[in-house]
DNA sequence: ACAGACAGTTCAAGTAGTTGAGCATCCCTC
DNA sequence: GAGGGATGCTCAACTACTTGAACTGTCTGT
């Protein structure tokens, strides 16, 4: 057990008595070429041996290692069906995904600040000489220093879930935001709330998903003149939402409805809620956003737009492997936007009720 | 653009006007054996042409790719912060860690089922030859098949979690069940408590953790005879999850606190005593297990063992680079038991309260 | 008997570097 | 003016395998 290491095919081939270039071929299936004696005695030799064929070896000649590098954010439920979707159709083709994580933003808390740190991890994957990249549009700046390097590379780059920039240099894959934010506002019309309110996120830079969340929110809502609609948003550090939900729910008139960014705000509405004495959805209809795995063991169970991240995922590694395999190769950018469920659970509820009651 | 593709350490030389060997051994940090300007050249060259190192040929000629491949399943947030802490040790060493899942248990949604999968993943990453493997011991079965294999690559293992099994034939890291075990018995035995019950997850094969822990616990009340204990433990498919609940909350005489395996099978727990008017903690005491994301905004907020998940990914990265760099090469297999701690927060209270009350 | 065809196999040049050994200068010493 | 030792650089073999071209031997047809 202590000279033995991983079997070469030059072991094989002397096993079986032929050429380092016979086994080669038969090994990778070329067998017409062969007797069959010739082939059994090379295939029981590697088994005997366990050989197994060498991809680093392959990447170095034909320049394709079968891996792709997937940069996204430290998961959570949305992330993590983004990644089995990625996985999925990657297994399918032989290929594996390297996923990295970069700490660069505070919603990060997985790792030190280190700004250099998304560059690092770039560079990790592409020394590996990974085949593509698909990446989450906060790591713009990581990509942007890169982008040259990459379009010369000819790495093909796919950006998940949010449009990257205005200027379409990479395919993208996005949540289509103004159905969503049409589906939502159209519930809670139809519901009869005329006084909304919207709790954003942290709108930092590397959060433009929350600026265009709500935004396409208030538009939507633009084509309803009678609704009144009111935005708030978290501290740059999301420490305060607790203190921004209460604000909320204190104001005069007190909003019947509330349209959160995300489910985790949400959160910060239950609470709030809870804290002042409001039943949700009789006094307060809330609405979420993602369907994060504890949005329907909430109590009662969050309202909330499903987004498709398998779907996203999926899609994601499809374009990849269409760029790679050259059907696709010359294309120019695409964006494929991908549209989301309402979910509706016990946390909306008709206006009329609160009415009733008061 | 078109012609373009990586730049290679030929074309360095030849712009430096230098032999590939010098470059190689500039660039590679080897500098004092040349002259200061010639470095300079070098270096101005490859900056300028975007030259970076290419792992695949250091893989191919060192036998190390700085790589470990992790098998996992699909995560919660336990999972996630092994991964941050498996992320960080790496990263640091300059390795990437390699993720890959395996659908061949039922609680991963994710995947079909497919037995040949857990093989085909790990071919996956032993055909590109990656240095070490960490891995969770529910894919025992395709570890079992590859053991010879990996041991005569002379691949480290290090399982993570749970116990693998009796005979220590890899690394291991894991939580040390039995201390947390006592600990719960004990907040539990001093909170005044006398019936208590036991929730287990489904006891599949690949759960024998949820064995372990439901039995570390039924050991631990052993040494306080005045109290009972009876456990309870899902169906196959962990279907029944409500109905196990409200029998547990039906038994007469009710017990007074329920100690779950998991935090998700507290969440059982929580509904079924919603449903049956029961009040969290002043009729009931529940303890979880792992502190899941969920946890800590559930109402009332679940007390639950903390393990410490970044710690043992952390410990788990370390002990492979350990394994590697040949300081810890040549010895036996080790067992980590890393330590959890107790979250008291509002599920659990004075049994004594539940009297006065009475 | 000899060309042509074909199966079966080998040669050698790639892939992108790394590295131990060696060589040519140049300066200094004796 | 030879010997010694830096200094600065290059040669060639090696990693594990792939692949186009070529070569050998046997059989067939004329």
């Amino acid at each position: 057990m202590s000279g033995s290491s991983a079997p070469r095919l030059k072991d094989v081939a002397q096993a079986a008595n032929v050429s380092m270039s016979a086994a080669s071929r038969i090994l990778r299936g070329e067998r017409d070429r062969f007797g069959e004696e010739t082939c059994q005695r090379v295939l029981d030799a590697a088994r005997q041996l366990g050989w197994r064929r060498n991809l680093l070896v392959n990447g170095m000649q034909t320049g394709r290692t079968k891996m792709i590098g997937v940069m996204i954010p430290p998961y959570d439920s949305f992330w993590v069906d983004v990644l089995a979707g990625i996985h999925l159709v990657l297994a399918g083709a032989d290929y594996l995904p390297i996923t990295v994580w970069v700490g660069d933003c505070q919603e990060m808390p997985h790792f030190e600040k280190d700004d250099d740190q998304g560059l690092g991890q770039i560079s990790r994957l592409l020394d590996r000489r990974v085949d593509g990249l698909i990446l989450w549009p906060s790591f713009a700046v990581a990509y942007y220093k890169h982008f040259r390097e990459l379009l010369e590379r000819r790495v093909p780059v796919v950006v998940v879930d949010h449009e990257f920039s205005e200027d379409q240099i990479a395919d993208s894959i996005e949540t289509d935001e103004q159905r969503c934010a049409k589906a939502v506002a159209q519930h809670l019309v139809s519901l009869g709330h005329k006084n909304i309110a919207c709790l954003s996120s942290r709108e930092t830079a590397w959060q433009a998903w929350a600026v265009r969340r709500r935004e396409s929110f208030e538009q939507a809502l633009a084509d309803h003149p009678e609704v009144k609609i009111k935005s708030w948003r978290l501290n740059p550090w999301g420490t305060d939402g607790l203190e921004i939900a209460e604000e909320i729910l204190r104001q005069e008139p007190r909003p019947t409805a509330v349209f959160c960014v995300t489910d985790h705000e949400a959160l910060y509405i239950y609470e709030a809620a809870a804290k002042l004495g409001l039943r949700i959805p009789e006094d307060l209809s809330v609405v979420g956003f993602a369907d994060l795995d504890f949005a329907a063991s909430l109590r009662p169970p969050l309202t909330t737009m499903r987004q498709r991240p398998k779907d996203i995922g999926r899609r994601a590694a499809q374009l990849i492997l269409d760029r790679l395999d050259g059907d696709f190769a010359d294309h120019p950018p695409t964006t494929i936007r991908v549209g989301a469920d309402l979910i509706v659970r016990g946390s909306t509820a008709q206006q009329s009720l609160i009415k009733a009651r008061d």
